[in-house]
DNA sequence: GTCTATACGACGATAGAC
DNA sequence: GTCTATCGTCGTATAGAC
């Protein structure tokens, strides 16, 4: 793999598990065996264009494997299901979420900037659409469908973020629980 | 009021909005007008024994005011929509968000320790209790007010953050109207 | 209890050799 | 394209005067 492919598949997995300004660039390059002079030359304008290149390769990542999951399943119901049982599976056995969430990132959007609330909007745009297509094809309502799936989104971030606060991936498995009370026909 | 008061009511606020890593000590003591004398003096343990400081007198205040909003309204589901309400419009009126909330601070854990980690924690399991305790009085089974407290806690927080990353209040309304579905007996 | 001055390290970024 | 060496700034924390 390319210098700059290795600079933003490693940065991108810190960046999510230790937020923006938790991540060093001198940990990001220790991480790749790389020094500074290879990284400014791949991204001249330094650390804040380093994390929109990763922003994007995430969301086409996210994007891509929501779609397989979506295309496997049957229904939003047991797509989503799917999906989030993926994120519990994978905070059991490595302590960390990488997938499908930018929290980290978004949550000190406060010290950032208008690019990059931009780059961090696009995904979960992106992962909304996918959950509202779904839903529409299940027979719901667009109107219904939207609403849907924005709760989708926000159920599942705020349950990554409270699986990280009490270390346990119950409160994701406990959300999967009651999805299908909100998606029962009405 | 004090000092050591104003310090933990400025730095609360600024953590809120800017996350941990995101302010620094020499902001805070700006927007207090104090000097670092007086902060150490307060904090002998510096920048981290103030953020504990600051997740104990938060969980106090939001605590009390959840507390007041469930007690004036009859069901869960109506006070749930009173509380998020109250934080769409603050966020329309102010541009941020500063109540019920803890994510921009819980989700740099990656990169902060078990005592922060702890101090995040508890709030979020009271906010929890609040609900479970009223859908109970509603007549919900035991595990089901459980897993319901759980789905309002995550959804609110998400539903923050998504406010936070597209600059609209519209996420969090959207999830006061979808909680009906989700509260409707079963 | 509050101040100023300062220590010291980490940070992001740059310069120039190869 | 990658390296090392270095700069300037800002971070937290401390020392000592008042």
């Amino acid at each position: 793999m390319d210098t700059k492919s290795l600079i933003i598949e490693k940065a991108t997995k810190l960046f999510q598990q230790k937020g923006y300004l938790g991540v060093g660039l001198s940990e990001i390059l220790k991480s790749c065996n790389v020094s500074k002079g290879a990284l400014y030359h791949h991204f001249p304008n330094g650390k804040e264009e380093l994390l929109i290149v990763c922003l994007q390769s995430l969301n086409e990542a996210i994007t891509k494997d929501m779609e397989t999951i979506f295309q496997h399943h049957s229904s939003t119901l047991m797509a989503t299901q799917a999906a989030i049982e993926k994120l519990a599976d994978q905070f059991d056995e490595e302590g960390k979420i990488t997938g499908y969430t930018f929290s980290s990132i978004v949550s000190e959007m406060g010290a950032l900037n208008e690019a990059v609330r931009n780059a961090c909007a696009s995904p979960f745009t992106r992962m909304q659409e996918i959950y509202n297509n779904k839903l529409v094809e299940d027979g719901f309502s667009n109107d219904m469908a939207h609403s849907m799936a924005l709760m989708l989104t926000a159920a599942i971030e705020g349950g990554i973020l409270l699986c990280l606060t009490h270390k346990t991936s119950n409160p994701l498995r406990t959300i999967s629980q009651v999805l299908p009370i909100l998606m029962k026909e009405s």
